[in-house]
RNA sequence: GCGGGCGUAGAACAGCCUGGAGUGUUCGUCUCCCUGUCACGGAGAAGGUCGUGGGUUCAAAUCCCAUCGCCCGCG
């Protein structure tokens, strides 16, 4: 993989640039499609391809799982195997470590909410459904319950298997509501990890290290200057960033100011709308974020007039497009009270048709952050 | 015409026998939450002349009478 930043802006920290991979060039800042299964859920790759979409992430946790890297690796490697001819990445599992571990047994996600008690992981817990050791993680399958170990070398052969251009160090995505101690041992874990992923990687993929450190400055320095100091492809930015979106860009900064400069920054889970424009300014190349997709499914579109639940009756009345800029074939083609009918009637078409737009209305959205950082607006 | 049943929130019901503040269930409606996936979930709100009129009673969705509407059976 290369990397090249084809401009700086002068009033942030903002760049524009491309990757260049086998599968083609990537133009950043962009926005990274999730495709958790070998699939952006209800599209087929050539729709996704519609959506302007430049790349997308899978899973390892969950391809290990069904089918097992091993039908993928037989059938031509990820591209091949789900007929996307473009750059792909895959995270490592290091993000189940956590939503598996005590994401689920605090019900809470990556991001700390008001009114959660924080500090409740102290050192020398355990999640409830899962060990974490030194070496790695036994997890106990999802699908049948099996017994399943992941550490550093298991992620790496797998993720080599599955073939992505941009593949993931095998992090422990630490808990927003980990203490300072504990959050300073899985630092340790996720640092001696990287070195034995970059150590273990024996293929030409590009690999990303993982900075973590939680809320807590000097761990996000302390890890920034070590997983930035290995010779990694690039970075990703994982864990927490605040509960509040003033802190988000605070928090990127302390990292972002320890990275080389010369290498990609990709922000891991992160991208609602209104946090695109931060990260980017903060010195962010590429992100992912399920919200286009997984808001899809709960039916919410997004467009210029903000975020529309399309479940409401007042839709099933409405003879117009989801968003009257919008030039994606679905806007063109679909009014809401059709989406709205589809689904209150229970109807796939429905999620494949919202899925369609909102990746479409995120891609033209970074797209146009691209420009303004061209036209020196940002 | 006679006999029986039913009428309670936008929908379907429960509550009535044995009277005690419009109580409850399911669905729907609306609001909020969800960021390296979960067609999964969570929190909350609004919404009522108990068909109508009268009576009994300290007190009626509940008991009594009348009336209207719907359904069933028999003529």
């Amino acid at each position: 993989m290369n990397f090249k930043i084809l401009k700086k802006s002068k009033i942030s920290n903002a760049r524009l640039g491309f990757m260049e991979t086998d599968h083609g060039v990537v133009e950043t800042p962009c926005l990274v499609g999730v495709a958790t299964q070998a699939v952006v859920k209800t599209l087929t790759s050539e729709e996704v391809e519609q959506t302007k979409s430049q790349i997308l992430i899978s899973n390892t946790f969950h391809l290990h799982l069904k089918p097992g890297e091993k039908v993928v690796e037989k059938a031509g490697g990820i591209h091949k195997f789900m007929n996307w001819k473009k750059p792909l990445m895959t995270d490592s599992g290091g993000f189940q470590v956590f939503s598996l571990g005590f994401g689920k047994d605090f019900g809470t996600g990556k991001i700390l909410k008001m009114g959660v008690t924080e500090n409740a992981i102290k050192e020398s817990h355990q999640p409830r459904e899962i060990k974490i050791t030194q070496d790695g993680v036994y997890f106990r399958s999802p699908v049948d319950g099996q017994k399943l170990f992941l550490g550093p070398r298991e992620s790496m052969k797998i993720q080599q298997k599955l073939g992505a251009d941009i593949i993931f160090a095998f992090d422990e995505c630490t808990s927003p509501v980990a203490d300072y101690e504990y959050t300073k041992k899985s630092l340790e874990k996720t640092h001696k990890w990287a070195e034995i992923c970059l150590k273990s990687k024996k293929s030409k993929q590009a690999l990303f290290g993982i900075v973590q450190g939680g809320r807590y400055k000097d761990l996000r320095i302390e890890s920034a200057k070590f997983i930035g100091g290995l010779p990694f492809d690039g970075f990703g930015i994982g864990g927490e960033f605040g509960n509040n979106k003033k802190l988000m860009p605070q928090m990127l900064k302390w990292v972002i100011d320890e990275l080389p400069e010369k290498k990609p920054r990709h922000l891991l889970g992160i991208g609602y709308l209104e946090d695109m424009e931060n990260i980017i300014k903060a010195g962010i190349d590429t992100f992912d974020c399920t919200v286009p997709t997984h808001y899809a499914r709960r039916g919410i579109a997004f467009t210029s007039q903000g975020k529309l639940n399309m479940k409401q009756a007042v839709y099933v009345k409405k003879s117009e497009p989801l968003d009257p800029n919008c030039t994606c074939m679905v806007c063109l083609q679909y009014k809401k009270n059709y989406i709205c009918h589809l689904l209150r009637a229970g109807e796939l078409t429905a999620f494949k048709l919202l899925t369609f737009h909102n990746l479409h209305y995120f891609n033209s959205f970074v797209e146009d952050l691209r420009m303004k950082i061209k036209k020196g607006e940002i």
